[in-house]
DNA sequence: ATGTCATCTTAGAGATGA
């Protein structure tokens, strides 16, 4: 079974690379982010689950074995930035944690918050039942997940309080699926589209997939070519090749 | 280390967010 998660950044924008994306890849589930759209296209093939209102945040979950017990409201926050499913075996999350912009914007306790009640929201799942918490989580969990630790003094992405948060979900009982580097020796999975970033791999790891143990993982890596060319994403996405047990 | 990209407003460049 191949699960994907990938911030499309727009996909009305991103439709002529989403489409050929799926079919050369052929994900069984895809958890989508940045949709920016209330309106989330047709995909022949996919059922979809959306929560998105419009210009901004904007999730889904794209599923093609199944997509039953749907949920979009997360307590608390209205905006549209998580959504869950059952797709066949395995519980699935799309989410899109908010930025935080910067460590004095009221924007980032906003996050810090977010993120203490999505770990509020495990509470209703159990550790050993097949699940999968995937999406742009905007935080680097160690200095090598960016480019240059130096440059992010005083930046949100990095403080131990967000490093924290990412922590308290996977101590509920998630494992933190590092995927296979798409370049050099560090899974990055976004690149500012400003200043030549992608060209000279100055990137980070924000994107995750955190799954339980009882989902098995064969394969992870970061499809990082999905990155290139005309019209990408600033965001790659991250594929998971994984068994469930009987 | 901000050089781009996407969206919306409301008609064409600016504001906003990432």
């Amino acid at each position: 079974m191949r699960l994907a998660t990938w911030n499309v950044n727009s996909i009305g924008a991103r439709l002529p690379r989403f489409l050929p994306w799926l079919e050369e890849m052929s994900p069984d589930v895809v958890a989508v982010q940045e949709t920016k759209t209330a309106s989330f296209p047709v995909i022949p093939g996919y059922e979809v689950a959306h929560a998105g209102d419009g210009r901004w945040n904007g999730v889904a979950i794209l599923s093609r074995i199944g997509l039953t017990d749907v949920d979009l409201v997360h307590e608390g926050h209205p905006e549209t930035r998580l959504v869950s499913a059952q797709c066949g075996p395995i519980h699935v999350t799309s989410a899109y944690v908010p930025n935080g912009r910067s460590l004095d914007d009221p924007h980032y306790p906003y996050k810090l918050e977010w993120l203490a009640e999505l770990r509020r929201r495990l509470d209703r799942f159990s550790g050993a039942q097949p699940l999968v918490l995937m999406g742009d989580f905007n935080v680097a969990r160690t200095d090598d997940d960016v480019w240059d630790i130096k440059a992010f003094r005083d930046s949100t992405h990095v403080t131990p309080a967000e490093r924290q948060a990412m922590d308290e979900l996977i101590d509920w009982g998630l494992v933190d699926v590092v995927p296979r580097p798409g370049k050099g020796d560090r899974p990055f999975t976004y690149w500012d589209y400003r200043a030549g970033m992608f060209h000279k791999d100055l990137g980070m790891r924000i994107d995750y997939v955190l799954a339980t143990p009882a989902v098995v993982v064969k394969d992870a890596w970061v499809d990082r070519p999905t990155r290139k060319g005309t019209g990408p994403s600033d965001h790659a996405p991250v594929i998971v090749d994984v068994e469930v047990g009987p």
